[in-house]
DNA sequence: AGGTTTTGCACAATCGATATTGCGAATTGA
DNA sequence: TCAATTCGCAATATCGATTGTGCAAAACCT
């Protein structure tokens, strides 16, 4: 609390105690111990640090010990439940740990994932787990030249730890509910599903396609090129190919497999413009869970990924340095529609 | 991208390029011009360096110049839209000043508030945003002993700059709303507006339940204590409150004024498990927004604050170091039941 | 030509904390 | 009682980047 206009620093502690930087570096550190200074002593100079409200430098620290204290992620967007959640675990697992999180968020640009990767390592993150990358190769090279620790999640890396969904598994379970709860149906165009949302190209929706072209196939509804509409993530383009794709049919199609949170919102979007019987005669389903959306007018059936689950898995794989698999799974729940999931880590706001 | 075992210094560009390591630091950095390094060895240098992969240790370069390049906020929690709207665009402005966003939350636990404010510091930030904080006194005497430029965002500081929303001027409209749009009410208790949720000794909700008030009593419809039930912002509580007053009432009141997100998630457990009908005589208002939420069962009128705003004026103050008032508030935007807000900063992901 | 200024860079100190080493004094052992 | 430990701490080097200072050589001036 002393009034000082300069922070105060182990050699202010040393002089006002008497004992020497070093001394005072280990008194306020673990190693007081094994460095053999006495409990007296340790006692008296954590008390005058505490009275001129001492704290250490870390940048010093990091700088000597060459590790910083820190630990990054990085992720595509903040405001989006699935992400959200992601860094709500995150957190919490990292001040567990003592670690500082540094969560920066690229917008699925991959220039500005490298720059973020760069200026974390410039920071000496001791960990980073990368979620939602889509310069995948580049980052993983990037952390590797630089002895970085790190760790992929939701979309894997290669050759890297990595932790990802059960993408075909939820997304089969997902399919298979629109395919069952959706009216009956015959063959014209309005009598199929839809699935609209995420970039093919990366793993997560290529796997959730794939599972979803299968069990089309095998109910002996081979899915036709256009019923995949993988427009990205933007809420703007999903709207943009939603309204056209109603335009096209006459209607809602019978189901709509809704590949992201980011595009069901833009589905959102086109949906307030319809009247409540438009959605007499489809189900919909999104990938992804967001406790609101899971109440809207109509019903939806959504898929939770376990964020909790998915990070405790990465921090795992981060502290076991190569054993363990390379590619985890953690199996995600199907939530029926206007079902309320009370989760755990939420009850905290 | 050489095959080095340790990540290369200036030491080793210097040795590499003749240089020596301050001619080496000054050409990689803005300075060159100044010290009078020739364009030419500049050149030469930032190309040995850029074939090393060379990174800046910034704990180094933070140690030498007593700033980090780091600039922090403090949330109470990530996986709630206001909130992640918030650290959406206090990246995104951080990020164009060439800062580096560290982001902690503190769970709205006034111990682990501390914790991170005195972490931040001696991590050297550069600045410090505070959203949502509960102890604010006490993290602004921190941050004062340290020197650090911080603002407080949400919930304002004591004598601090601080950005909040036009909180009594967004709960005048929304409660106007409540009023309005209800079903006609005679005098029952089911024919009274409730407030629900928050914590009514913080300024946010002090000003929103002030409003609240203001509004009924001049309608010449006081309300009683009963109708303010300031259960904080645990979705758990929220739920149990709604459903004890549901239980007390016989069914929904007239009016239901939700004061936040998470407050709103617990209200929607429980409305899960009631029949669509139980709504009809009943108005929902939320003070926060999410696009979701926008669009449930019920009609919902929503208040949504404008994220990018308030951080925007909050980095404004920040840079100016006295000028400008102390407490500044941003208008919040009243969202009519079933409307989609297109937000330009959202399209991102 | 001889002095002055400018140029272009090297040297050394510095930021704060930590780990290694060293050195008297106290304690132990025989 | 004397050597051998052990104890308790101080001195010192170090991490990597930045900045003030110094010093030759080149350029300029008269």
């Amino acid at each position: 609390m002393a009034r000082q206009t300069r922070k105060s620093t182990i050699f202010d502690i040393a002089r006002l105690s008497g004992a020497s930087p070093s001394t005072v570096s280990a008194a306020l550190g673990e190693s007081w111990r094994e460095r053999r200074i006495s409990e007296a002593k340790m006692q008296e100079i954590r008390k005058i640090a505490a009275e001129q409200g001492y704290k250490r430098n870390m940048q010093a620290r990091g700088l000597r010990l060459a590790r910083s204290g820190l630990i990054g992620m990085v992720i595509p967007v903040h405001d989006n439940r699935f992400f959200s959640s992601l860094v709500q675990s995150f957190e919490a697992l990292a001040r567990e740990r003592g670690l500082v999180p540094v969560i920066a968020c690229s917008l699925r640009e991959p220039a500005e994932e490298r720059r973020i990767v760069e200026t974390l390592i410039s920071y000496a993150v001791d960990g980073l787990f990368i979620a939602g990358a889509t310069d995948v190769d580049t980052l993983s090279r990037l952390c590797q030249q630089a002895h970085l620790r790190h760790i992929f999640v939701d979309l894997p890396g290669p050759g890297v730890p990595s932790v990802v969904s059960d993408n075909y598994g939820g997304s089969v379970a997902l399919t298979h509910k629109l395919l069952l709860d959706g009216p009956p149906r015959g063959d014209g165009p309005r009598d199929r599903i839809y699935f609209l949302g995420g970039d093919i190209t990366d793993h997560a929706s290529a796997r959730r396609a794939m599972a979803f072209r299968d069990v089309l196939t095998q109910a002996g509804l081979p899915p036709g090129p256009d019923q995949i509409i993988p427009c990205g993530y933007s809420p703007r383009a999903a709207r943009r190919e939603i309204a056209a794709l109603c335009d096209r049919l006459g209607g809602l199609p019978a189901g709509l497999f809704v590949n992201s949170l980011t595009a069901f919102e833009g589905v959102l979007g086109h949906f307030t413009q319809l009247p409540p019987e438009a959605f007499a005669n489809s189900v919909i389903g999104c990938y992804d869970y967001d406790p609101f959306a899971a109440y809207l007018q109509f019903p939806v059936h959504m898929v939770r990924q376990d964020a909790h689950g998915l990070i405790a898995e990465a921090y795992r794989l981060l502290d076991a340095p190569s054993a363990g698999p390379v590619l985890s799974e953690v199996a995600p729940e199907l939530i029926a529609p206007r079902t309320f999931y009370d989760d755990p880590f939420a009850d905290l706001g």
